[in-house]
DNA sequence: GCGTGAATGTTGTCATTGACAACAATCTGC
DNA sequence: GCAGATTGTTGTCAATGACAACATTCACGC
């Protein structure tokens, strides 16, 4: 169907272009095709997103936190006082998951938990933790700023718009 | 998104609303905010790639087959002959992950390697591969009709303009 | 030619993650 | 008060990404 090109001479890197017929895919020794893949828009979200926790995981490296620690860490402090499980669902964290990864803030002091409920348990930052969050939320900063740079201003809001409306 | 509305209690919410002092957050029992992730780029990314993601990985279950090896596919498809080490590049698949995703491929007999290089080897469909590829295309097409609904088929060609370029 | 360093594919190992199951304690609705 | 749901916890498993080590082969200088 698509290529049926075998061990001929792939080798000529001609400066007169070779025109794809109808069907065909052009031929560059080097480069990849992506097929089908350009379909698909979970591909592009992926590789993105990828590059985008690249450099963010790298930036917070030096406090030695995860992403998803972060995102915790800024959701309990715009929700002092609100439950696991309802932080849970608002970020999209399994139970068992979020439990073990408080476990290690708290053991940082960075938060701590107040049984409100006999259940539930209450979170809200140590002061420690504000501190702390402070000193993260520059280095979030710097990152959100160079992949501005990187995607380009205009581009970056406009995903910013698009993407917006989902959780 | 958890159905998580009771009968009909919860409808204190505009009774007596508490008026947020300066500083404050609003009051509203139910909802979370996310604070400065809103100002994340990649928080909103990961979101919707998540959400994509999910349904994609349920759709291809009946295949047995994962993302990675689905986009595997489809780029040996595009670029028949080409090395591991090429196709690794081009998809950002690390060496050795590679290698074992190519041996599952190999052992199910879709794809078919050729030492043409005493290092190197070139990858190749079979022709049971490419029959399970249709069949999985199929089921693809119709994952990413599902996305384009709730994404809304507008939303989703901007937002595959604007990813397009990266990668 | 020859030899050094790079590339390629392979295997091994480790930490992280997501997903589930099981459990104890507690709450809720009837 | 009771049955069932909720909450947090722990245990386990599979998948993934990352990295190191290795054997084979290639590329390039001389």
């Amino acid at each position: 169907m698509a290529g049926q090109s075998k061990s001929q001479g792939m080798t000529y890197r001609q400066t007169a272009a070779l025109k794809p017929r109808a069907g065909e895919y052009a031929v560059q020794p080097d480069k990849l095709h992506l097929g089908q893949l350009n379909s698909h828009l979970g591909y592009f979200l992926r590789r993105l997103q990828v590059l985008v926790f690249q450099d963010f995981i790298a930036t917070l490296k030096a406090m030695k936190l995860r992403p998803a620690q972060y995102s915790v860490l800024l959701v309990i402090e715009a929700n002092p006082g609100k439950s696991q499980a309802l932080i849970g669902q608002g970020l999209g964290i399994e139970r068992a998951r979020l439990a073990r990864l408080l476990h290690e803030l708290e053991r940082r002091k960075w938060i701590r938990r107040h049984r409100s409920d006999g259940r539930s348990h209450s979170l809200i930052l140590t002061r420690e933790g504000e501190t702390a969050l402070t000193k993260i939320k520059n280095l979030a900063e710097k990152h959100e700023a160079r992949i501005g740079k990187q995607v380009g201003p205009k581009r970056r809001m406009q995903l910013m718009d698009l993407l917006r409306d989902f959780g």
